[in-house]
DNA sequence: ATGCATGAGCT
DNA sequence: GCTCATGCATA
C-alpha cells in the first residue's frame, strides 16, 4: 500500500529544529542537564557511582513529598515550567510544514497571499483532482467529521508532505531567502495572539477542537490531513513546541479563513458523528509513584537504560513504562509556553 | 485538558 | 534509545 509516515511531521533534522542550540547535545535538555549535573560527562560516573545514594535520596525525597506537601510538592514538572524556546530569528519555519509555494507559510510580506489563496488560486492548483472544497460546498461543512475509521497509523498525512523525507534542507525553497526570515509569522506574540484569536473565532463559529482537527483534511494542502482534538487543544493553549506551533499556523489560519468564509455566505450545520471501536489501554501512574518518578527526575532527567531499569522495579512499573514516562517528562518541559515568560 | 503511547527519523 | 509531533484514552 501507500507507505504512509505517521508521525515526524513538518519538522526538520533534529538538528535544524533548533539552530541556536545546534551542536552534536547540546539541545534545551544539555542546557537543562547543566544546571542539575555538573558536567554531562561526568553524569554517567556520578551516578554510577552515587547511584543507590541518589535512588534513595530521590525516594526520601518522594516521601517526604508526601507527607509533607501533598500534591502541591517541589517537583512539579509540568508545561507551565520551562521555556527555552525562544527561536531567535524562526529560520524554523522555513524548514516547516507546508513545504509548499505560495502557501501558508514563508514571506513575511506575502501574508496576503496567503488570505487569498484561500479563496482560489491556493487551493485551486492545490486540487487539481477535484474542485475547491473545504468548507466551499453545500455538504461539505465545516466539520464533517469522518475520522475514528481509521486505524493508529493512517492519520496526520500532515508529516511526509511536510519536508522529513527530504534529503535536502528544506528551506525558503522558491526563493533562496536566507534562514532569517519569517520573523513576522513566528514572533511569539503573533503566535500567542493568533492561538487566541484562533480559539476565540473557531468558538464563534460553533466548531470544536475536534471538528477543526478532522475538516483540516477536507482543505486538501498537500501533506496536511487530520489532526487530534489533543493537538487543536495544545496548539491554543500554546503547549505544543515552537517549531510545531509555527508548522501549525498557517494551516489553521487556512482553515479558519475557509471556515468564516463558508459560514458567511451559508450556515455550516455541524454534523458530528461518534464511533468507537478500538481500545487503547493508557497505563495509570499512582500518585506516590509519580512522586518518585518526579523526584528521580529532578535529580537525573536523563537516567541511563540500567537507572531506568532500577527506577522501574523500585516503583514496580515496567521498564517501559517508565522509560516513556521521563521522555514526556523531557518533552514537557520544553514545551513552549509563553504565557510563562510573557 | 492532559497523561501515557506510538512511530519516524536520527545518532 | 533519543527527540519530536501527534494521538488515544481519560479525568
Amino acid at each position: 500500500m501507500m507507505a504512509m509516515n505517521p508521525k515526524q511531521p513538518f519538522s526538520m533534522h533534529p538538528a535544524l529544529q533548533e539552530p541556536k542550540y545546534s551542536s552534536l547535545h547540546s539541545g534545551p535538555e544539555a542546557a537543562m542537564r547543566r544546571v542539575c549535573l555538573p558536567a554531562p560527562q561526568l553524569q554517567g560516573n556520578i551516578f554510577g557511582s552515587f547511584d543507590e545514594s541518589l535512588l534513595a535520596r530521590a525516594e526520601a525525597l518522594a516521601a517526604v513529598d508526601i507527607v509533607s506537601h501533598g500534591k502541591s510538592h517541589p517537583f512539579k514538572l509540568d508545561a507551565t515550567y520551562h521555556t527555552m524556546s525562544s527561536v531567535p530569528c524562526t529560520s524554523t519555519s522555513a524548514t516547516v510544514p507546508i513545504s509548499h509555494p505560495s502557501a501558508l507559510t514563508s514571506h513575511p510580506h506575502h501574508h496576503a497571499a496567503v488570505h487569498q489563496g484561500l479563496d482560489g488560486d491556493l487551493l485551486d492548483h492545490l486540487s487539481p483532482t477535484l474542485t475547491v472544497s473545504g468548507m466551499g460546498g453545500p455538504d461539505h461543512s465545516v466539520m464533517s467529521a469522518q475520522l475514528h475509521s481509521h486505524h493508529l497509523g493512517a492519520m496526520g498525512h500532515l508529516h511526509q508532505a511536510m519536508g522529513m523525507s527530504h534529503p535536502h534542507p528544506v528551506s525558503a525553497h522558491h526563493n533562496g531567502m536566507p534562514p532569517c526570515i519569517n520573523d513576522v509569522e513566528s514572533d511569539p506574540r503573533e503566535l500567542e495572539a493568533f492561538a487566541e484569536r484562533f480559539k476565540q473565532r473557531r468558538i464563534k463559529l460553533g466548531v470544536t477542537q475536534a471538528d477543526v482537527g478532522s475538516a483540516l483534511a477536507n482543505l486538501k494542502i498537500p501533506g496536511v490531513g487530520s489532526l487530534s482534538q489533543s493537538t487543536i487543544c495544545r496548539f491554543e493553549s500554546l503547549t505544543l513546541s515552537h517549531n510545531n506551533m509555527i508548522a501549525l499556523k498557517p494551516v489553521l489560519q487556512a482553515w479558519l479563513e475557509e471556515a468564516e468564509a463558508a459560514y458567511r455566505e451559508k450556515n455550516t450545520k455541524p454534523e458530528l458523528f461518534n464511533g468507537s471501536e478500538r481500545k487503547r489501554k493508557r497505563t495509570s501512574i499512582a500518585a506516590p509513584e509519580k512522586r518518585s518518578l518526579e523526584a528521580y527526575f529532578a535529580i537525573q532527567p536523563r537516567p541511563s537504560s540500567e537507572k531506568i531499569a532500577a527506577i522501574a522495579e523500585k516503583l514496580d512499573l515496567k521498564k517501559n513504562v517508565v522509560r516513556v514516562w521521563f521522555c514526556n517528562q523531557r518533552q514537557k518541559q520544553k514545551r513552549m509556553k509563553y504565557s510563562a515568560v510573557h
